[in-house]
DNA sequence: TTGAAAGCGCTAACAT
DNA sequence: ATGTTAGCGCTTTCAA
């Protein structure tokens, strides 16, 4: 049932390899033949394998993209740019979602090691070693997380982070507790160190707690926390955890942003339509969808693995790009952030909250702040 | 530098075809050898090429997933579902995102066509003829959409439709309004016949209003035409599109339910944590994922395509599956309905709401109906 | 139980 | 410009 090259190549009388350049050659063959063997491959509806043909150029004009959560929408965008620009480029993408699940991350490299050219994983949640390790096997681009040795297209969400902060001391608050995400998250860590450090300079304290499911439901689960802790702002580790901490102190009747003010981060769709719309630190996911892509392209143009005259100098001249590029974040300020109680403007309600001391912060362990740390 | 099969048989002093079988037919190999192949493999990082394999085999393990948008976020359960489904058969799935883009959708399908055993066509946007078309080159099963002769999984948002209009009309609701979705989707076919239907049965004027993006920003847009149109109550493609227009109903001062009542589908986890809390016909996508995947994988099983011994009979005992599965859908009802104009005083309920069609089958229990489907 | 050989669909030297 | 030939990495008869 499958037509294959041999079928063409009988129906128009020409040998295969005449097929063949047809499709990856037309410049090498005749155009009346070229006009021909079209004509015989458009007719039987033959269409190249390319499996097959990337046995053989060592080029599968795929790429792989593992993502730890299909669900959670700050993924999509970035998605859809990848597969935008990977179209530009002749190259198809195939998404993967690992539920957050370290194991299935490293399952899925090896899937489709062979099946694509390279693969762009999005937020690991393995280890840094582990992620090394399999690069050795399919070239790899990281995104949201930084393996010295490798391609990496990271957001600043330190940068995003402070500002955050600042706009809350800004606003009056000295209290400010951070909603951790999972721990295993470079987001996460770099969240917590760039957040401690704008505190401490603004005077404030920060209360960390989680670590926290990044959903709706990890933020309204840490509502009544959050409420006893006597913050009177929050930096969430995501829109969906703000958002649905937001839900959560509506529910115990905690008002936003009058008596709690909260951030989130990444600017999600969502978080427009929400009310109060949320205040959140935008991450600009498509552009790392693209910029991912083209350093994986690129990449992988310098290395086409197995390729036919491979014999001898296979590692030879196989130069990585290790770049890594750092895109900037904004943040946008929306209803859901106020002023605290120690604003300027004299403002009745000045609680005497006191310092008060904070539960212990959960499960979490509290603020952490090392230096420039890239270790991990 | 890609360990091949040759390298783990000169590495073990074997022939390269008891490499093969100690991998694809371990029970045809010595115990001794067996364990003396997989150690050097396990020490040479050998893991069998798929593509090549499927090459010869006919069989890739692998499924295509292709989604009209994976933004939309009824879509994640449903490819969650199929994953983990697939997973439990030793199949991988690769999604593919289409931007409801009809010609994306076609290209898509070729693209995946052989690296795949497979399709799953999710909620397409192309014409059935070219869905008939297409699956002659991939097995294909569709969700969300009939078409005749071909595999479906579909949910019976007629019936959801039906439950909504007759909850309103029940309500005392006398002007109703549909907010359709993109005009090539079935769905919107289907819940088109059946308000009409249900509305037209329980005295109740329909107004259609679309189509509108199946999205919180197409719900938003259509927020003025609803207020002009003086419904009552609202039936929206979806609850993004509902919790779309709730919120712009809000901004032009409507407020939802005690001015106007809005009932979405889908019961995305989204729809639990608006204010209000959306009142949505749940749809079982989780089910779907899995029904699609099973039935996918059984019609599979009966046409290993470009196998070895298909020198003659290719086409012969190719039974194509043409079940076409319907799942259940459940009305539930949460705060963004309430009494419309002509709600019974005191006692609202006793409405004669005439036999309560709900199925005996819960929700997400196939109910299936083989062969010659009803045209759409 | 293992080896030898053929070949899946295709491309890429090398001839002609 | 086209045909020949040798594989890509693997599975699967068929012998031994």
């Amino acid at each position: 049932m499958p037509v294959t090259i041999r079928d063409v190549a009988r129906a128009s009388g020409v040998h295969i390899s005449t097929v063949s350049r047809t499709f990856s050659a037309p410049h090498l063959v005749n155009p009346e033949t070229r006009v021909r063997v079209l004509a015989c491959a458009e007719d039987l509806g033959y269409r190249p394998n390319r499996a097959a043909r990337a046995l053989i150029t060592g080029r599968t004009h795929n790429i792989g993209l593992i993502i730890a959560d299909i669900a959670n929408p700050f993924f999509p965008p970035l998605i859809k740019a990848a597969e935008s620009q990977a179209r530009h480029r002749d190259y198809h993408v195939f998404v993967a979602d690992t539920n957050e699940d370290p194991t299935a991350e490293e399952e899925l490299v090896h899937a489709l090691a062979k099946q694509v050219d390279g693969v762009l994983l999005c937020s690991p949640r393995m280890s840094n070693s582990l992620i090394e390790q399999l690069s050795r096997e399919v070239p790899l681009v990281v995104v949201n997380r930084q393996v010295t040795g490798l391609p990496c297209v990271l957001m600043d969400v330190g940068q995003g982070a402070r500002s955050a902060i600042e706009h809350l001391v800004g606003l009056g608050h000295r209290s400010i507790a951070l909603l951790g995400g999972p721990r295993s998250s470079w987001t996460n860590r770099e969240m917590r160190r760039a957040a401690s450090a704008a505190a401490r300079a603004g005077g404030a304290e920060l209360t960390v707690l989680g670590p926290n499911a990044p959903t709706e439901v990890g933020g309204s689960a840490i509502a009544e926390q959050v409420r006893r802790s006597g913050v009177s702002a929050v930096l969430a580790y995501n829109d969906l955890m703000a958002i649905g901490l937001i839900e959560g102190l509506d529910a115990l009747g905690v008002r936003v942003p009058q008596e709690v003010s909260v951030v989130g981060v990444d600017d999600i769709t969502l978080s427009r339509l929400t009310r109060p719309k949320l205040t959140t630190v935008a991450t600009p996911t498509g552009a790392a969808g693209r910029t991912a892509v083209d350093m994986l392209l690129q990449q992988d143009i310098e290395s086409p693995r197995g390729a036919r005259g491979s014999g001898a100098g296979t590692a030879l001249g196989v130069r990585r790009t290790t770049a890594q590029v750092m895109l900037q974040t904004d943040l946008v300020i929306r209803d859901s952030t106020g002023p605290g109680p120690y604003a300027r403007p004299a403002r009745p309600l000045a609680a005497p909250r006191g310092p008060d001391p904070h539960c212990p912060a959960g499960p979490g362990t509290p603020t952490t702040a090392t230096g420039d740390a890239v270790a991990s």
